[in-house]
DNA sequence: GCTAATTAGC
């Protein structure tokens, strides 16, 4: 029997480095005659549940007749690790049906589970389960549904579980104190943090994530540095978590030197904290820099992989602030990780070279894509859209349609964007109809504004006027705002009082929808109305900033 | 065997 169980485990860590097929395996087991022994099940489970391989995961867990709570619990945590949600509840129910009962780890996958799927039903369901089999005032139990409620936002529900427990533990702490920074609550997870240490607990790398992750806003640079320096103190600041945390909670803040830093002194870095690093310098801006550490990083990790997310992120900085050079070094970098077929790559790169003004690249990039999705049709319909080629749009539209993919709201905005681009009124018109009448696409605040931009340039204010009226819910200030607007360019003055008005009754207090409203009465010569504006504005501390322009790249007032 | 870090293309 030994020997069996010797030779087993050697055959399965040899699989596991050649990875050789699961069949011969299954084969193995079968002869030994240990398929019914749930203690190599569950190992086979685990194991395979992480390589995605499922079948072979469900022909081991049927073949095992004497099923464990282990076993149980590992099949669900392998089907909730891949997503595979449905599955995961499904096979919680079969146990709920079954002999064995489910413990309190089975109870916090399923929990973990709701919320990752944001299941708020299902999870108060599992709540009342952990109730009545008697594990209400469990740990494990009570800490899964802290987290799982406060990152569904819920988080008097969370602080009530959390409140059941009368001395919590590390995890329990920690549960609280992230979940108080999922919600923005950063003083209430600083208020645990003290309470804890108070309790004589001390924290962990846990504690410190979630803590610091809380932290954002001017408010709290103070804290942030506090905390760094506890960090500094207890040596925390070299636990590679910890460390990108605080990256990225210095780029939250824009001390993007800070952030540098801290980086500087990372131990092991990783891809996160390069990420952290990385996509701080764009959030702040600072692109030249951001692409200079992503050089560094791309000679650092030389042979692991690399995040194509990160590179599409990076890319969305170049485009942002039309940095062609950056944008060609990154399609570089794309060629030679061989990523130049991924889809979300390719939109990336088309969005770049049309926003950086090579819209012939951005067109061979989607010509030449393989494989197209519903965001890259809109990536390209977007690109044409901006250089006034509508009709070039809409052939792209069909063509999307064509290829039997389904258009959404993005695709419907980049379309109606293209209509504004070049006054195609009525296409405009007609495409708004067919989103929600043959595409159930709901307009959204978007397509309003392009809708009413298009009618306001027309002269059409009374079809946009209607058509704000009659649109279901509270009007977003922005849509009276693009009529407005329209009515300031076309010196629509009684139009122009009705939209500031609305405006003005939502509480909309931007100082720019005055200055529009006032340069209409101006052009009507109704100075008392302007001056009228002009004290309110005055009143209520509203200044227009003056205008600046940096053509000729000095500022030059205007 | 419960809790943790980054980025997500239009």
């Amino acid at each position: 029997m030994f020997l069996r169980f010797r030779l087993l485990l050697s055959e399965l860590s040899k699989f596991q480095q050649t990875l050789l097929r699961t069949k011969q395996l299954h084969a193995l087991i079968l002869k030994l005659r240990l398929s019914d022994d749930p203690f190599y099940a569950t190992k086979i489970v685990r194991f395979y549940g992480m390589s995605g391989d499922f079948d072979y995961v469900c022909k081991v867990f049927d073949g095992c007749h004497h099923k464990s709570v282990f076993l149980w619990n590992s099949i669900i945590r392998a089907y909730a690790r891949a997503r595979r949600f449905n599955e995961a509840f499904s096979m919680f129910s079969g146990m709920l049906r079954g002999e064995t009962r489910p413990d309190s780890f089975s109870y916090a996958c399923v929990i973990r589970a709701c919320c990752e799927s944001s299941d708020v039903n299902r999870l108060r369901l599992f709540h009342g389960g952990v109730i009545v089999s008697g594990l209400g005032m469990d740990p494990t139990c009570n800490s899964a549904l802290v987290m799982a409620y406060s990152k569904l936002g819920l988080v008097e529900e969370a602080g009530r579980a959390f409140s059941v427990i009368s001395e919590p533990d590390l995890v329990m702490w920690n549960s609280m104190i992230s979940g108080y920074s999922c919600c923005g609550l950063s003083v209430c997870s600083l208020k645990m943090f003290v309470e804890m240490q108070r309790l004589g607990e001390s924290p962990d790398g846990y504690t410190l994530v979630g803590l610091i992750s809380g932290l954002a806003g001017p408010d709290s640079i103070r804290t942030g540095e506090g905390v760094h320096g506890f960090c500094l103190k207890s040596s925390f600041e070299s636990n590679p978590h910890v460390g990108s945390c605080l990256v990225n909670m210095y780029a939250r803040f824009k001390c993007m030197d800070s952030a540098q830093k801290v980086f500087a002194g990372l131990i092991n870095l990783d891809l996160v904290s390069w990420s952290a690093l990385i996509t701080g310098y764009c959030q702040c801006g600072e692109y030249e820099k951001a692409s200079y550490f992503f050089r560094k990083m791309m000679g650092t990790i030389k042979g692991r992989k690399v995040d194509p997310i990160l590179i599409a992120s990076v890319l969305a900085a170049a485009a942002q602030s039309a940095n062609i050079g950056m944008g060609i070094e990154l399609h570089g970098s794309v060629l030679r990780c061989g990523l130049e077929s991924d889809v979300m790559i390719s939109s990336a790169l088309i969005d770049m070279y049309a926003k950086c003004g090579l819209l012939g690249s951005a067109r061979r990039i989607f010509e030449n894509m393989p494989k197209k999705n519903a965001v890259s049709y809109n990536t390209i319909i977007q690109g044409l859209g901006l250089y006034g080629l509508a009709s070039e749009s809409f052939r792209m539209f069909d063509e999307m349609l064509n290829a039997g993919l389904e258009p959404d709201s993005c695709t419907f905005s980049a379309l109606l964007c293209a209509c504004c681009h070049s006054g195609l009124l009525n296409d405009g018109r007609e495409l708004f109809t067919r989103m929600e009448d043959e595409f159930h696409v709901r307009p959204k605040v978007e397509h309003y504004v392009y809708l009413v931009k298009l009618l306001g340039m027309a002269g059409e204010f009374e079809e946009a006027y209607q058509l704000i009226d009659s649109s279901p819910g509270p009007v977003d200030p922005g849509i009276w705002g693009a009529l407005l607007s329209c009515c300031e360019v076309q010196g629509n003055s009684e139009m122009a009082e009705v939209a500031a008005r609305k405006l003005f009754e939502t509480g909309a207090e931007k100082g720019a929808y005055r200055v529009m409203l006032s340069k209409v009465y101006a052009r009507d010569g109704r100075w008392s109305n302007v001056n009228e504006l002009r004290d309110e504005m005055t009143d209520a501390g509203l200044r227009k900033m003056p205008g600046l322009s940096w053509i000729g790249g000095t500022g030059t007032y205007s």
